[in-house]
Parts: structure tokens; C-alpha cells; sequence
DNA sequence: CTCCAGGCGCCTT
DNA sequence: AAGGCGCATGGA
């Protein structure tokens, strides 16, 4: 006898407390989701996916239709309880505000070259012309992905062996400047397997972020947000422009400080989670500038 | 028009 | 070790 298959579904409900799903795809750490109707949608893989929060947790839908739904529980980190994470963290005034001000903010794990190609593209860029930029090369150089409404056309993101196949100039046409040689350079090394992004969850995380940043265009803050939204290193604190306000301010009285006093007061003060208390910390101060 | 953006590399002290 | 500057592009 034939082991039973299950049937492929569009549709899944998960249950799951304290995730605020609009807070979470909305934070600057995946840029590819948009609000339509009452949910998000968005591309993971090669899959188009919308997401919807309700008062049991998370309304999925899929397309095509999945006979496992892991990748997406994978995605969402729906087995991370938030409440151990956020317990961990210091108990000072600021860390406290910023928890009470987005309950349920959590991170995604996203693909590791997505989001390092993401961040390649993000340095000296708003959030939303990192978007636009995202969004043009998907458009010129993804796949084209099925979705429910025959209308809709989506594009998964470009594969590095085909973002390594292309010229400078066919990069600088979606407008990213300068960083077009950074990312063309990282697509290629990992093609010619002189980097394993899979291999570098096995590494600590020093090890981890110094592989990294062997790539041109990659330094610290760029290393710190692959290993922290794409691997499995909650340590790691992408200290960017706002972070470093953040930090001056919340904990440094507003006295200048350099990069690697805030980078130190971060991992001694936050702790092993401390890449969740960026992300709270992060959500806080893009909301509430001062 | 000018200024600046989820940085980085390179150049000075 | 720490600080200043240019870099493409587009929006305020």
C-alpha cells in the first residue's frame, strides 16, 4: 500500500499568541511585502503567499497549493516563544518602552542570499527606494511565479547563479548605483563556491560575520543583519545610523560615542538575544524620532 | 536649488 | 583606533 499523500491546500490557519504580524513585515527587515485588503502579500521562495492576522494567530494562503506548510512556520518562527526572548532582556526604562510600544514584533528567517543581496542594496537607501530597487530587479531578472489571480504578475527574487550572469550595467538599470559591482561580486563568489552561505549557521558568530565581511561591500552592519534575519545568530546587532542615535541617546545621554563603544555596550547589555532588542529598539526610535 | 538616505572603502591623523 | 569623504540615485 501507497503511504497516504496528503492533499495540497491553499489555505492554513496557525495558532500562535503574541505575533504582531503587520509590525513584523513592516520593519525594515524584508522588503518585500505589501498590505492588500486586510492582509500582506508577499513572495517567499518560490512561492506567492498572503498573510493574515487573526484573533487565533496567522491565516496563510498559498499559492501553488502545499502539502507541508514547515517553510512558512520556518519563516514566521512560529515556534519561537517570544515571551522567553523578550523576558531576557535588560529591564531598564528604554527597553521597557520600546517592548510596551510594539508587543509581538518578532524576526523572520529569511533566505540567506535574499537577504544578503537585500542589504547589499540597502546601504545609503531608505526603506522604500530599497523596495523599489528590490522590486526592479525581481521584475527584470525573477522567475515568474503562479499566482491565484491570473492578473496578478509576481516575480520571485533572482537566483545568484542568474544575478552572476549578468553585467554592471544590467544591474546599474535598476538604478542601484554604485552597489551594482558589490552585488554582481557576492553573486559570483558564492557561484564559484568560494563562500557557503548554508555552511556559516555552523560557525560562531564572529567566525560567521568575519566570512561575511570578506566580500566586498559588506561590512559590519550588513553582516550583522544576514546573520540575524537569515541565520540562526539572535547576538548579532546591526548597528545602523538610527541604531547608533538610539543608543547615544537611550543610554549615552546623548554623548558622542564611537562605533565600537555602542557596538560593545550592545552585546554586553542586551545579551544573547540582543539582536531581538535591536529590532524593538529599532521599531521604536523609526516611530518616535527625537 | 540643496540635503540626505538600515554603509562601505579608502584615505588621513 | 578614530574621523572625514566620495559614491549613484531619487525624493523632500
Amino acid at each position: 500500500m501507497l503511504p497516504a499523500t496528503p492533499t495540497p491546500l491553499s489555505h492554513a490557519d496557525f495558532k500562535v499568541k503574541s505575533y504582531n504580524l503587520a509590525a513584523t513585515l513592516d520593519s525594515g527587515q524584508a522588503f518585500r511585502w505589501t498590505i492588500q485588503n486586510n492582509g500582506w502579500e508577499g513572495v517567499i521562495d518560490s512561492r506567492w503567499v498572503r498573510l493574515e492576522s487573526i484573533s487565533s494567530g496567522i491565516k496563510a494562503q498559498t499559492w501553488p497549493p502545499a502539502t507541508d506548510w514547515g517553510w512558512l512556520e520556518r519563516y514566521l518562527q512560529l515556534d519561537v516563544d517570544i515571551d522567553v526572548i523578550t523576558h531576557s532582556f535588560p529591564n531598564d526604562p528604554p527597553m521597557n518602552a520600546a517592548l510596551r510600544y510594539t508587543p509581538g514584533l518578532r524576526l523572520l528567517r529569511q533566505d540567506p542570499w535574499e537577504c544578503l543581496a537585500s542589504f547589499i542594496l540597502s546601504s545609503t537607501k531608505r526603506i522604500v527606494q530599497i523596495r523599489q530597487v528590490i522590486q526592479e530587479i525581481c521584475q527584470r531578472y525573477g522567475q515568474p511565479i503562479a499566482t491565484p489571480d491570473r492578473t496578478l504578475k509576481v516575480f520571485s527574487f533572482p537566483s545568484a547563479q542568474t544575478i552572476a550572469s549578468l553585467s554592471e550595467s544590467d544591474l546599474r538599470a535598476c538604478k542601484m548605483g554604485f552597489r551594482a559591482p558589490f552585488l554582481l561580486s557576492a553573486a559570483r563568489r558564492l557561484c564559484e563556491g568560494k563562500l557557503h552561505l548554508d555552511r556559516l549557521s555552523e560557525l560562531e558568530i564572529s567566525a560567521a560575520r568575519r566570512t561575511l565581511m570578506e566580500m566586498p561591500g559588506v561590512g559590519p552592519k550588513i553582516a550583522d543583519c544576514v546573520l540575524l534575519f537569515s541565520m540562526e545568530f539572535n547576538a548579532a546587532f546591526p548597528l545602523d545610523v538610527w541604531m547608533q542615535k538610539a543608543i547615544t541617546q537611550l543610554y549615552f545621554k546623548g554623548k558622542r560615542t564611537s562605533l565600537s563603544r555602542l557596538s560593545a555596550f550592545a552585546a554586553e547589555h542586551f545579551g544573547p538575544n540582543a539582536g531581538f532588542a535591536q529590532q524593538y529598539i529599532f521599531h521604536y526610535i523609526r516611530h518616535n524620532p527625537h
